[in-house]
DNA sequence: GGAGTTGTTCCGCC
DNA sequence: AGGCGGAACAACTC
């Protein structure tokens, strides 16, 4: 479940080979993850262009290419992007094979196809629907204790579906959202509006932490993560409620719940988290 | 072969 | 009217 971390593990593995490499050809297996344009003219557009940058905002993957065009990458649950030797054979979940100069290949993977491509005008980039609507980037200067303090404020809901909407802060996922609230010491169903200063305070630094820790291991890989070379993470082995429904708490040794919050799987310590 | 998996969007309700 | 909760959807693996 590539989350900010795990797409700013791959946007970091990725930039230093790809920048000014040029896009020769574009082979495509599978249309169905490219939103936009048509597949003839994603093919026909890209030929030819050169890469002169990557970035990322939230979970997206954004490739500045020549001629103020951006290459738009939303890997959603199973997609991966890796590095290949050229000529390497492709796998069968393997949907877009971008041919490089210098004997590279990027591939596009998914599993589940349900990873999303666009190619725009990078002047149009507000054309795309989650992009334009994004909260702060957590580890920036935009995302603050006051800032924090005035969205929890806002509405009403739970600290699991304010963790996991996009637009209040960019890039947080299931495994995160669940980590954080750990770290924090708070409950997933507790409701926004109950919260003391001191409790906001504690979420702040929890996100500024867990996000700064998953950059920091490369990445959760639990089942399809790995990065543009095809390494693994290593916050697998540090998470301390995901994936641990009913094992021992590592703070208190009380059993893990599992639940559904925000119409997600959930884990949480009854004992440690109010 | 049904259950489980999550990010995003959309719809209906209050 | 707008915010919120929940459902739907994507498609594959085990």
């Amino acid at each position: 479940m590539p989350e900010l971390p795990e797409v700013e593990t791959v946007r970091r593995s990725l930039e230093p080979i790809l920048l000014g490499k040029t896009i020769l050809q574009v082979v495509i297996n599978y249309s169905g993850i490219i939103k936009k344009p048509d597949p003839s003219g994603f093919r026909a557009i890209l030929e030819g262009r050169s890469i002169l940058g990557v970035g990322r905002r939230g979970k997206y993957l954004l490739f500045k290419l020549s001629g103020n065009y951006t290459l738009v990458i939303h890997l959603r649950m199973t997609g991966q992007l890796v590095l290949v030797e050229k000529g390497r054979e492709s796998t069968k979940h393997t949907h877009l094979i971008f041919h490089l100069n210098e004997d590279i290949d990027l591939h596009f993977v998914d599993i589940r196809k349900f990873g999303m491509v666009y190619l725009i005008p990078t002047e149009h980039w507000n054309e795309i629907g989650g992009l334009a609507g994004l909260g702060p980037e957590p580890l920036s200067a935009d995302f603050t204790q006051s800032y924090l303090e005035e969205r929890i404020s806002a509405g009403k809901g739970n600290l699991k579906s304010f963790l996991l909407d996009q637009s209040q802060i960019a890039g947080i996922g299931n495994i995160y959202a669940d980590e954080i609230l750990f770290e924090a010491g708070l409950h997933p169903e507790r409701l926004r509006l109950t919260l003391s200063g001191e409790e906001i305070e504690r979420l702040y630094l929890a996100i500024n932490l867990k996000i700064k820790e998953g950059i920091e291991y490369r990445g959760t890989s639990i089942r399809d993560y790995v990065d543009g070379r095809g390494e693994k993470g290593g916050f697998q082995d540090r998470l301390k409620v995901y994936d641990r429904g009913g094992k021992n708490c590592v703070k208190c040794g009380n059993t893990l719940i599992k639940g559904i919050v925000a119409g997600r799987g959930t884990v949480y310590c009854p004992n440690c988290q109010h």
